[in-house]
DNA sequence: ACAAACTGACTGATCGATCGTTTTTTATTA
DNA sequence: TAATAAAAAACGATCGATCAGTCAGTTTGT
């Protein structure tokens, strides 16, 4: 018979997870001792190896961050009008995940996932896929535009979302080092590297929908 | 009396510097072991100590990053001319920088320093200085754009420098990940959201220099 | 009363760093 | 030129500290 329910269950997982963030965040992954998860989360040793396997498990499951794979989705949803509209309400939801304090624990241990996703395979998986979505979002978003004829033609769709998810990784280091990074004069210039990408003239030729 | 030249003396730091480069590279500062270091530079333990106090003053020494900066030196002498062909030559230095295969430790054990940077203070100022240099040098180019009318004066000349920045900084992590990242499609692209930083009609107004 | 949840002292392994010893090189002498 | 003394350089066994992870015993809720 089970102790406690399942909604306890996932709290308690909850909690150490919690407490992993927090000194993740302020020490890096391999710079954090399990004792400081321990003493963090206020359970024991043999407690915490209840809910994770390892250390890594623990790493594993904070590399990878659907909170923010899901705001994009939601982004998605509204994207359904004018391509470049879309790529500026993409830069929006970036800018507002940027900027908001309760996600710099999140953000900070994202900069330790990305070095570490040099050495460790499933984390690096966790990452590419992280940014796989919105790389796709991005791809798709361009290549209705340059279909209708409204971004220029003669850019890779492919190298624009990497470009624009270019801009965000190093925003997420500018911002986390600390540096006084003017968050909305720098979104006001990707907006206007966005609007960059504009055909000038605004090309008639637009084809019909296959 | 000294038993070896300061030559030698040099060469035997390089050599160790070297090793602990392609260590760091490939399992990141903490995860390695001095041991690993000692085993590649194909000393002991103690001569490794003679020539760094720790393992600490080994991650610093590799976190500041000299040739970069010299080689943005470089171009910063051709960029006397148009500021936006300047703007243009910066990247090209960047792109040549971050497709050298020699360069690869060199780029993963930047990423690494990225992470270190959180937690470590000699670190991250090493990181910050790093950056600072070409910033300066997007902003004056920008100023100098704005100034002589050919570039849009509603974007912040940090901002612009922020983003270009961002860019290479993301392109670093994309290409260390193992994406297949098409390089010069990139760049061109990069080109073009320069490109959309000048203003569209010439602006006649061209002030004289004070 | 019972079984799951939890505890925390403990373990073997590994870490960065040390230091007494050995090797190597150079300046000096024979 | 060859032998020698002296000192720096290099070595590597070894240290205490710390690590992630375990498990026999205790508590807790049903």
């Amino acid at each position: 018979m089970p102790k406690i329910s399942d909604k306890q269950r996932e709290s308690r997982r909850q909690q150490i997870l919690e407490a992993a963030l927090a000194c993740f965040a302020e020490d890096g992954f391999h710079q954090t001792g399990m004792a400081d998860i321990v003493k963090r989360s206020g359970l024991s040793h043999g407690a915490v190896y209840l809910y994770f396997q390892s250390k890594d498990d623990l790493i594993e499951a904070l590399a990878d961050d659907r909170h923010r794979r899901e705001a994009v989705l939601n982004s998605v949803a509204q994207g359904s009008g004018d391509p470049i509209e879309g790529l500026h309400a993409l830069v929006r939801v970036y800018a507002q995940w940027l900027t908001d304090p309760a996600g710099e624990a999140r953000r900070r241990v994202g900069i330790h996932g990305w070095a570490e996703a040099l050495r460790n395979r499933r984390v690096r998986n966790s990452v590419v896929e992280g940014i796989d979505m919105p790389r796709a979002l991005i791809v798709a978003l361009v290549e209705r535009g340059q279909h209708d004829g409204l971004i220029k033609r003669d850019i890779g769709a492919e190298a624009i979302a990497r470009v624009l998810i270019a801009i965000f990784q190093g925003f997420v280091l500018q911002k986390c080092w600390g540096e006084d990074v003017d968050i909305e004069a720098c979104m006001a210039a990707v907006a206007v590297v966005i609007e960059g990408f504009r055909t000038t003239k605004p090309d008639v030729r637009r084809r019909a929908r296959t």
